[in-house]
This record gives structure tokens, sequence and C-alpha cells, in this order.
DNA sequence: CTCTCCTCCTTAATCAATTAAGACCTTAAT
DNA sequence: ATTAAGGTCTTAATTGATTAAGGAGGAGAG
């Protein structure tokens, strides 16, 4: 049974294209009688009615946002920072009415083409590399585009945190509260997969522009209190898991001296550094405080943290694209706030 | 600036525009020379390359997965059993190179036509209710079709589990444990916002298909222990949010005589009831079992669950959709599992 | 009877590509 | 010299719709 189209169903009632498409698009062009003889064809035939894409093609637009991840989609959906600002996004989707495309970055050495086929009308980028090649093929289609959290992209829209002052504000908390001996372990650096203690070439270098930003926050901080940067012990892995958080926090806490306050950029780190910290009996907060970076995995774990509003900052990106203002290169940061739990005290004197 | 298409690059270099496609989509047909000056052109002008849609229309492939979900995307994103099933659909995307569009429903009145309109080669339905019309709006299509869960449609593949067996597993564990006093919170029997006692009808005539199978295994597995289902409160709930359950939680642990066992159909549900009699300062195990389901949120909260394999469940729908086999109506039942932990015990003697 | 206005439908241009088949020219083999 | 074979580019059909403009016919007004 070859194709049913709009053709087909006009030759068999030996009316014109036009009749046809007017039927599904516009009834008021037509007689109620004829419309429904069409209709009623169309059904007959098994028309599966207008083709979207050619529709698309004609109308010149496509009802979707593409949405570009830096990690496998396998990572994103578990990773709750990824997840609120999804949500965020997937809801001002919904309001407009229009899908959400989820694209896979081409992993690997497979080449996919996913970027350069999406049938979208914009592009919402998060939290990319500097440098990756899926963001020159998305400046390339030349459709709007705003970038989430990292990375600066001139000449676009951006949405996210002031991640200088968020990270200072991390740091100034556990300074405040006395720690000299203060330690970072950081993810998301370098895209190469190494883990081990992060120089300060590494540090700079960093091309995840947020994280780079954040970790320039913690240095500021330090400074502005008198500690000596270079005095202080970076430890860098390669992934965003608990488990990697318990190797930085056991690199950390082997030091001697031991430091007393540890900052993750993420969430999910600190979870692994207080899982370090059990692993060796230090009491959290006694011996040990720690902050994290998000807000997103934090309340249960009693982990003072930085609160993103991932949500918002979904919804922001989205509305963003939705209502054409991509156009403007915009830079909306939206506040964090430094939530405190018991995850961090003085330190011991 | 008028928009750039193959013709204007064709026009300006005096070729024909099916030289400059080949420039882009088949090198070996043209002299390297010319491939280049058209390449340069091209870049000069601000050519976004081929555009996807008309790609698409002449290749008749989209290259995207449709996306169905029942709740609304911001619930979506939230709800753990959905998240694995998404992760699994993911991958199998990422690893077929295509990407996953997630449409919104048509929520509350406004109409949208995403399901119409989606540029798709395929539709993955997620838990829908019987009758849903967006069920329709994506048969209509006559695209590959896959359910997941619910509801069953004949003619088409089927992915989940099998709910009866696995209700009646969940409610065999407690009768095994001695249980008499068995009473059942439910989510998802029907889609109009109902909260309170759920008869026989209401039981019964359950929209949601994979909840009304779930629940036809609880009672078969109770009447088999020779309970008689009439004495087994049920209790329905509009939401599957941990504050429904709470509800659920205290309104059957009310009744006189209080039921010594309370199975859910989902985890969210049971930790719901968890918190309800840690409100009436109840012992779980001791004075109260809960069984959940789904093994999404369970882990942390000690409790026995019936876990399903929701990543390979996605990915299985991934597959079976991008393989080209979503013509037979296969039927695939992934294996449940009963995790036992620790939320259920003998009841007091 | 003529003019105007509607209603209903058709014509034809347009959206932006892909690709089989053919034309033309050069080179190599017989 | 003839034929075959390549390489390079063009022609034209095809994908499946939308929609402005126009035409035919009937109804109502003057």
């Amino acid at each position: 049974m070859a194709r049913v189209t709009l053709q087909t169903i006009a030759d068999r009632l030996g009316v014109s294209r036009a009749t046809v498409s007017y039927a599904f698009s516009r009834p008021d062009q037509l007689s109620d009688g004829l419309r429904r003889r069409i209709l009623e064809v169309a059904d007959e035939l098994g028309y599966a009615g207008p083709n979207p894409t050619a529709r698309s093609l004609r109308l010149g637009r496509a009802g979707a946002l593409g949405l570009l991840f830096s990690e496998t989609l396998a990572y994103a959906f578990a990773d709750p920072y990824a997840l609120g600002f999804f949500r965020g996004l997937a809801t001002a989707a919904e309001e407009a009415g229009v899908g959400l495309l989820i694209l896979p970055l081409p992993h690997g050495d497979r080449r996919s083409d996913t970027v350069r086929d999406a049938v979208v009308d914009a592009f919402c980028v998060v939290s990319l590399p500097d440098g990756h090649p899926a963001l020159a093929e998305v400046l390339a289609r030349k459709l709007p585009v705003v970038v989430v959290d990292e990375p600066y992209v001139p000449g676009h829209p951006f949405v996210g945190i002031d991640e200088p002052a968020a990270g200072a504000a991390a740091a100034a908390h556990v300074l405040g509260l006395g720690h000299r001996r203060v330690a970072v372990a950081m993810v998301g650096l370098h895209d190469d997969g190494h883990t081990g203690w992060a120089d300060r070439a590494r540090q700079e270098g960093a091309v995840f522009a947020a994280m780079r930003a954040r970790r320039g926050g913690y240095q500021a901080a330090c400074e502005r209190a008198g500690l000596d940067w270079d005095d202080v012990p970076c430890y860098e892995v390669a992934r965003n898991s608990r488990e990697a958080g318990r190797k930085a926090g056991h690199a950390l806490l082997r030091l001697d001296p031991r430091p007393t306050a540890i900052l993750t950029n993420t969430d999910v780190l600190a979870l692994g550094v207080l899982d370090a910290a059990a692993d060796l009996d230090l009491d959290v907060p006694g011996e040990l405080s720690v902050v994290g970076f998000s807000d997103s995995a934090a309340e249960e774990a009693g982990l003072t943290t930085i609160r993103q509003a991932k949500q918002e900052i979904g919804e922001a990106a989205g509305r963003l694209l939705l209502s054409g203002a991509a156009a403007r290169p915009e830079r909306r940061l939206f506040p964090y706030e430094l939530i405190v739990r018991a995850s961090t005290a003085p330190p011991a004197s």
C-alpha cells in the first residue's frame, strides 16, 4: 500500500489538493458537506494527517526546542542539578506547547549529525566545555541559542548564576567560621578524564567556564582572608559521582596538616567527601566542615551548600528562546543562596 | 538579509543546486576544487547548512523518537520511576544517534497539536490512562508505537512487567508473614482527581491499566490466602506524592481494627505512609508493615518493594522502536523482583 | 437586467532540499 | 580510429504540504 497523501485523497474525490488541505487546516474555507466527505475518505484510505515535516518546511517552524547537554543522556537523567534544570525548561516548553528535543552528543568516535539534522526552532546549550565541537555545530545552525551555566559565548544570551560570587560565598562561609586549613575538591575542570592534584595551570585553564569561575571565587575569598592560594590543596576528579568524591576526600584528608574544611563544587562530590570522613571516623562538623554546591542532593545529608534556582534558570532559558528574545545577548544572572546546614561549624580550637 | 539556501549558493557560483547539495553530502561526486569553492562561498554567505526539515522531508526520516508521558513534564522529571525509564530510553536513543522529543500533553483546556505536528519516526507512549485522547492522536499518525506499562493497545508492542504477578508477589509477601489485616493505598486509578475510599467499582474500573492489574494481583493473592477482598480497605489518592501517601496512611491507620500491613502501588506513596506511621508513633515494622512498588525511592528508607527494571524497560522500548521491530505486536514482560527490606515483618502476635 | 457580493473551490507558487539518470569531456585500451 | 570507461556536472522528478490570488456560480439589491 502506497503512502497516502493529500493528493491521494484529492484524486479520489476529484478535487484539488488545496481543498483537501483546507479541510484539515481551515474548515471555514469549505462547505460542510465536502469537508465531511473529505475527512471520510481520508479515514477510509488510512490517511495519517498532514505530514508534519512537510508542514514544518512550509510553515518554517519546527515546534521544538533543542537541548544539548555535556554528558551522556544516561548521566544527565541521574544528575540532580540537570534534572532540576530540565524540569524548568520542560515547564516553559509545555506552556508554549512545543516539544523538547533532547539531543545526544556525538560520543566517542562515532560521529553523528544530530545537531546538524535536528528539526528545532532554537537551541539550549547547557554546561558545555570551552571549545566543544558541538557548540560550533549549534552556532553554525544560526538559530536562536541560549547558553546555560557555561560556556560564555559572546553574542548570545546567557542564563546562570554569578559563579565567582557564589564560589566566594561558599569559601567566605568557612573562612568566617574561622577555618584556615581549607581544601578543595572539584569536578569538571577538564574533559580529559584526569583524576589527581590540580596545579595552578590546570585550575586556571579549566575548560568548564562555570567551574573555573566558581573556583576563582574560592580563591578570591581565600586571598581576601589572607590565605595564600598556593597553600590550598586542590584535588580534581573526572566524574561527578559520590565515589569520585570519596576518593578526593581520602586524598585530601590524608594530608598533613589535615584540612579542617573542604569545599566541593558539586553536592554529589560533597556526599562522597562525607563518606570519606565517615571511613576515617572523622566527626562532621566537629573535625571537618564540608560545603557542597547546587543544593541538589544536600537536604537529607544536612549539607551546607549554595542553592541555585535550577528550575527558574531552566524556565528562564526556555522563555527566552520561546519569546523570540534570544536575539539580544541578554545576560541573566539568577540569585544564589548560601544554605547553612549541619556539615559546617567552627574548627576545633 | 534573505534566507540563504542551496540555490543562493548555486546562483552565486553559476552551478546547479544539485552540485551544491553534493558538496555537502557526497564529496566524491565533485572535484575538489569546486567543492572547496562552494564551501567557501557558503561560509561567506552565512549558509546554515542543508535545512534539516527539507532534508527530513526528502529522506523520509526525522531522526527523533517521540515520547509521551501521562503527567506534566515538570512532574515526570521528578518521578523516580519515570526518570529511570527515561534514562534507559535515552540510552537507546543515544546509541542510535537519534534525538528524544519529549512532548507535552495538551493540558487543561488549551489544545495544542504537539502530537499531530511532532517530527518523529516513532512514538513511545508511557503510562497513559485508558481512553486518553493523546493515544488516539498517536495512533492516527500511523507510525511505529510502543506502549510502556499502560494502556494495553491491541496490535502494538508492549513493554512492561507482569503486573498481576508482581502485585500478587507484594501481597503474598505480607500474607506469608502472617498478616491478615491488610490494607491498600493506591494512586493512579482514575484521572478525576478523587481522593478517598475506593469501592469495588472504582477499583475494577480503574483507567490506568497497569495500576488496575497490579491491584488485581493484590486481590488474587489475598483471596488465595483466604481473605475476603471486601474486608480489605482501599484508599485512593489523586497524586503520586509523599504528602498524598501520608494522607492515605492516616486514613487507613485510623481504622479499627487497625491494619497491620499496608500495600502501596508506588514507593513515593509508601514513604508517605511511613510518615503517617511516624506521626502516630507506630513502630515499623513492629506494628506496621509497608510495601512499596518500583524500587525507585526505597533504598534509603529501607522499604520493602517490588523492583522493576526501569532502565532496561526503557532501553527495550527504545530498541524496539529503533530496530524497526515495532511492527510486530510483541509483548515483552520484564522480570520483577521482591526486595525485602526493613519495612516488613510478621505482625505482633 | 445588471451589478455587486459571497461562498466555495482551483491554480500555481513556494518551502529547501536529494538523487537517479543523462550529457559532455577527457583519458586509456584495443 | 574506435570503443570503453571515468570523472564531473546538470536536468528534472520528487518529497508533502500551505496559501495568496483568482474564477465560477448563485443570491440579492437597485
